[in-house]
DNA sequence: AGAGAAAAACTCATCATGAGAAGAACTTGG
DNA sequence: CCAAGTTCTTCTCATGATGAGTTTTTCTCT
């Protein structure tokens, strides 16, 4: 039975405002929303996470994302979030330090029982795709911050099983890599981590360094120029050759396209 | 400066229990979370959504997506949710009676400043594929529950505006939409809208249905036939070939294959 | 100038795709 | 029963994309 929903038109009746000036919202049990940070980028070839050492109980001392619980409410430490991104940014930059213009998504949110002492905790995890940022300087809540090497954290090829982070997110970690993984294939988001002029060979880099795989470099020259809106030509070259010598290579900045057609396939080769 | 954190091991301090037994959860501001469920089915040849009516302040009487509190704590109204999902698939049962051991994936989550009256709250959006599902009976605190064809909601091809749902369930459904879609290329979820055994044709009108686009019968049948891992033939025969008659259609079943390699894509036609 | 290096262009066999035609298996109407 | 219509399935063929390797161009260093 389909319903059709396009003739009535109901509004906010006069019952509505009483009800919400009565309203107890202390009576539910307690929950806190936190945001956590999952940044990536790449520094000399290899992709690296940002994480922070815990100042604060639980887990004092073990390395986590940085992360931070949302302001639902104004209050004394400040104004509310407007919404979770913002939330997202302003806890990095406490923790971190670092600046917060840079491409967000989210990734999910988790919610077990017990993946938090404290209380009923529920995360949302932010990932964020970044160009070669400086070193983080160590913020409010934590007693270190630091860019450290997928490869350490046994997430560079699936085997090692590394060392484990703070609450679960070891987990989360690993779904951002996947998911990063994967949007390389069918978005032009390898940019994200690239300054605004880059060559080809830089961009191979990229995917090179996140898919752990190499990649033949003519046939993924060939298929990048024949994307359309994945690149523009600057008509500039780049500084100088390899370090031996070695053609310049041109220089081109992220085209107008979100999405790859046909995409960027990893598995066949 | 890589940080090799492999090198320490930071164990729960004593100091911890201590902060944990004084820890008041109540300090913070409240704030809610909520689960929604996009359930999308195929009912004669078109994609559907499950609304429920409010019942209740606020937006009493409007469309809405089956949603409601995740309970944080054990209470008067019954235990814990122990994960999100399970929040979900209890939610969905109490406000539809819909049986609840169906493909569920997290959507994302929304949590603006404004989006409910009430209080600060934070939805997370689960959806939900499934074959013919039987009409849902109308459960605690929804007013009537329904299938509606996403082509009254405006979604169907992008352009019309359509009727508004409650909150901001109208921009989660059009995320679910694009998700759906999106997923069909890459993944083989197409066989979670089809009962056990179903016929090639089948699964191309799940693909036209959810696309909304006609596609070739000829090569789909190839392309899905070349997937490995895609579909397994049963052996069996479909009952009778189409209403005027016609060659009784071969059976399969969903084969082990999560992902699809090279994906079905659809823009290039 | 010559060797080596990196980028870019080219070649070619193979595979995937879009479009259409033809065959196979079934139902219905004469 | 036979012919016509319908649906499913297989086949053909032109075109385009891909994987692998080679060649050309342009640079640095000795």
């Amino acid at each position: 039975m389909a319903v059709h929903v396009t003739e009535e038109e109901p509004r906010r009746e006069q019952g509505e405002d009483r009800f919400l000036a009565d309203y107890d919202p202390h009576a539910f049990a307690p929950a806190a929303v936190t945001v956590d940070v999952v940044a990536l980028t790449i520094r000399s070839g290899e992709p690296h996470v940002l994480l922070t050492r815990r100042a604060a109980h639980p887990q004092r001392g073990w390395w986590a994302l940085p992360g931070g619980f949302v302001r639902a409410q104004d209050g004394p430490d400040g104004p509310a979030d407007p919404d979770l991104p913002d939330a997202a940014l302003r806890v990095l930059s406490e923790k971190t330090l670092l600046p917060t213009e840079l491409h967000l998504e989210q990734l999910g949110t988790y919610g077990a029982r017990d993946r938090d002492p404290r209380m009923r905790v529920f995360s949302v995890a932010y990932m964020l795709l970044a160009p070669g940022l400086p070193d983080p300087r160590t913020g409010r809540g934590t007693e270190e911050a630091a860019w450290v090497p997928w490869r350490e954290l046994g997430h560079g090829d699936g085997a090692r099983a590394g060392r484990e982070l703070a609450f679960d997110h070891g987990r989360v970690l690993a779904d951002a890599v996947e998911r990063a993984r994967s949007k390389l294939e069918y978005t032009a988001l390898a940019t994200a981590f690239l300054p605004p002029a880059f060559t080809i060979t830089a961009l191979r880099e990229v995917y090179q360094a996140v898919w752990g795989q190499d990649l033949h470099a003519a046939n993924f020259h060939r298929k990048i120029l024949a994307t359309p809106g994945f690149v523009e030509d600057t008509g500039e070259l780049s500084e100088r050759g390899g370090a031996g010598g070695g053609r310049r290579a041109r220089l081109y900045r992220a085209g107008g396209a979100a999405l790859l057609h046909p995409p960027l396939l990893r598995s066949t080769q």
